[in-house]
DNA sequence: AAATCGAGGGACAACGTTGTCTCGCAGTAG
DNA sequence: CTACTGCGAGACAACGTTGTCCCTCGATTT
């Protein structure tokens, strides 16, 4: 015969026992004789029965799918890879899974995504924002990195501007006055804020800036531009990691990573093995992501109250690149 | 009132046609009039209607979730979140979804994940297995990484053996001859592999191997014990990026980086601005990764041939610290 | 010994959707 | 003018599970 999914009564029938009491068996209610309970095991275990998820689903539809969605930049970068690490670590804990995609910043794969997850039902969302205004969302939903556009809720996001601003204070307790910025794209608000803590640091000393890079090769082109050019910068700072990298490989093709100071938001692998080893405003990605799934199960929970901003600290490590 | 989600009956009665044609519509049959499918749109609309997955699964039992999981050692680690990647853009391409997980090499959070991502009823499973034996799945597997233990299925792996067997052939051309080894968990056959391919390549004058390691902590005290040792070795080979790691902090901490010889097994980020840049034995975990979701997709399609073993080639990437 | 009580377990309906069947109606042929 | 065809659309049942209600049966009380 056709072999179809052992359902319930199937259970029912080899246990000798009615339907319902395998429902109550199964969800755990307490009130069935162990016996019966001892002989429904039995026959889940003989006939490899599993719940079907979407008709438990469809008879209390008050539940949980006990499953969430990570959208990130992108999975495969180390710093949305920490979040997402993070993440998971806290909802295991709850027993809750999780449904991840990567959105390389495009608004429709954002919007696509996340009317996925809806339609799936995921009970919450932690979004990394492209920046595009998003329609009202259906379920909790907590921002990561940076805040929405057009849209309000619990945002977890570093501290942009002190940190940015930290970083070049440094630059400047030691001794350096021209520093060059290298930014990303400027769409996003963390360029925009650590751009801001740049300036705010130097007020009117602020030196040559370049926006807009889209990768480590045209954060090379731009910083191999600048150190060229007149008034070349004695010091660098570049604000995300992809800028820093092509900053170090533009000083080492140039052969003055010893000679040029250079600070990086955001730190990355193997920054302390470089020469000079790299100083670099360092945020906490695991923090982030813990303090966003926390947050995000308080709303599943139902916490009501108004949307708050969650302020991770950064750190300045200071390896050596900076105080040249 | 209770505020319900909108179900097929509140759009049909909005829209004034019947449940079915309701169904029917948001189903894509062709057999609708226009003006009733427009009006039914325009009630899903304004209704913000989303079918009920559970209850649409629950009628047709052979629908596909269109979700798929990946069960990978650890989503953070660069290796593992590239080949997360890799899937998730076949997965894409098919309009299908990722559940992701953690394993962190514990045979029960393997077991237990399997068993849950199996309840969702996820069409199929990208697995790294942790070795332990598992029982034999109830959907289509990919093994990505290494082999299952005590089941069959699709792998995809890295050419392990032979990769090894050349970075250590290239040491040897190179003129050394007592090469030590570094190695991690030798439950995992990949260890194990790259030991053999090691093994082969020196054959009676196998140097000192140390294995078992199991950060780049241990790594590189079992490198500092290694070459303050007897007879110590003039290159190391290191059969992971953690042990490399391990390794380079190792010889920077003697200030021997220039006078013993290394490579890796795995490519990592930045490994040319190392000094000396690392040489390495780069796998290609993309490519693995999307090898892996094709091969499953194919499985889900119905495809049922014996389990295949695709073996994806490695590239020796010398960098200058194997050739010292 | 009869009445009461409580707990275990079963019958039944309902969740939201889709497959099947049927019906109505317009268009066409006989 | 009737019969037939074909297509669009509605009525109804069914999917596997859980909530509600009720019944049974043994134990306790008076």
């Amino acid at each position: 015969m056709a072999e179809h999914r052992p359902t319930m009564n199937d259970v029912a029938r080899t246990a000798g026992v009615s339907l319902k009491t395998v429902s109550r068996v199964v969800n755990g209610e307490p009130t069935v004789a162990p016996d019966l309970a001892a002989r429904v095991h039995a026959a889940v275990e003989s006939l490899d029965y599993r719940p079907h998820l979407g008709a438990s689903m469809l008879r209390r539809n008050d539940k949980r799918t006990r499953t969430i969605g990570v959208l990130l930049d992108d999975v495969s970068h180390p710093f949305s890879a920490a979040v997402h690490r993070a993440v998971e670590d806290e909802a295991r804990a709850r027993g809750v899974h999780v449904l991840t995609g990567s959105l390389d910043h495009d608004p429709v794969r954002e919007r696509d995504l996340a009317a996925a997850f809806a339609e799936r039902q995921t009970d919450g969302l932690i979004l990394a924002p492209t920046g595009s205004n998003l329609e009202s969302p259906t379920m909790p939903v907590v921002y990561v990195d940076r805040p929405p556009t057009g849209a309000a809720g619990d945002t977890v996001v570093s501290t942009n501007v002190s940190g940015a601003a930290g970083a070049v204070r440094h630059l400047i307790a030691h001794g350096h006055r021209r520093i060059g910025f290298l930014g990303g794209d400027q769409h996003l608000s963390t360029a925009r804020d650590r751009h801001l803590g740049y300036q705010r640091a130097l007020g009117r000393r602020a030196g040559p800036a370049v926006h807009d890079l889209r990768d480590p090769t045209a954060a090379l082109a731009a910083a191999v531009a600048m150190l060229r050019g007149p008034g070349s910068p004695t010091a660098l700072f570049a604000d995300q990691s992809s800028m820093t990298i092509g900053a170090v490989r533009a000083l080492h093709r140039l052969g003055r990573q010893h000679e040029v100071a250079l600070i990086g938001f955001d730190d990355f692998p193997f920054a302390d093995l470089l020469d000079p080893p790299i100083t670099v405003v360092a945020q906490d990605p695991s923090r982030m992501g813990r303090t966003a799934a926390a947050a995000l199960f308080e709303r599943i929970e139902g916490y009501d109250g108004a949307p708050r901003e969650i302020r991770i600290p950064t750190t300045l490590i200071a390896r050596g690149s900076g105080e040249l």
